[in-house]
DNA sequence: AATCAGATTTCCT
DNA sequence: GGAAATCTGATTA
């Protein structure tokens, strides 16, 4: 059985959304056909005592949407080239977000090949932040988008009676990648052992490029 | 394996 | 003007 996530699962402080969303599955229904992967990286961004986030020095006309009600898509352009896709976390009013950074590709791996351009193998196509955007065709268009709504959304898996716990893993937590100021703060989190994790993972190189 | 330019938007010192 | 929650392809050893 399959269950969607709800806005009471991502009004929570943000830390614990980081943490639970491991495991679930993010889902994209296009008209092209379904394409969905399992989280396997996350990292927690939170309001204004975290310099590392954008919502850090206040509201802007960019990060506006982290301060909004949670269970909505808060998605930027980065570095020129890439979109990141976060969820919304906290109460109304309050800021905080959770940015996606790596998925294991389940439905649609055809079509994450055909919007990636490339055949390599399945641990690459979409372990880091602007590669799981490119290959699940998520854009800056989504930006505040629902996440309760019937295109894009989290599910997890409810287990029937007697059968095995949905978190079968452990969580690794270090400190962020990609950002200098807050670097040290310990809200990254990942699957221990996952090969889809992103590529500066202290856990193994990956050869994809 | 390591380093680096280039893509080029949004926000700030 | 310069840095930023990144990735790719080219160049150097």
């Amino acid at each position: 059985m399959i269950s969607k996530l709800s806005k009471k699962f991502y009004s929570r402080k943000t830390e614990i959304v980081a943490q639970e969303l491991l495991g679930k599955t993010l889902v994209h229904k296009m008209d092209e056909g379904i394409i969905s992967g399992k989280i396997v990286e996350t990292e927690a961004y939170l309001g204004q005592r975290d310099p590392g986030s954008h919502a850090y020095r206040g509201i802007t006309q960019r990060n506006r949407i982290m301060f909004g009600p949670a269970g909505k898509t808060y998605i930027y352009f980065v570095y020129g080239n890439h979109y990141c896709f976060n969820v919304v976390t906290e109460k109304d009013g309050v800021s905080g977000a959770v940015l996606i950074r790596a998925l294991e590709p389940q439905e649609g791996i055809k079509l994450m090949k055909k919007h990636r351009r490339i055949d390599g193998p399945l641990a690459c196509l979409t372990n880091g932040p602007g590669k799981l955007t490119k290959a699940l065709g998520i854009t800056g268009s989504m930006n505040g988008a629902d996440l309760t709504g019937n295109k894009l959304f989290i599910s997890r898996i409810v287990p029937r009676k007697k059968e095995i716990p949905s978190k079968d893993f452990s969580i690794v937590n270090t400190g962020r990648i990609g950002i200098k100021e807050g670097r040290n703060l310990p809200y990254r989190y990942y699957i221990e052992g996952s090969k889809f994790v992103s590529r500066t993972t202290p856990i193994r190189k990956q050869g994809c490029g």
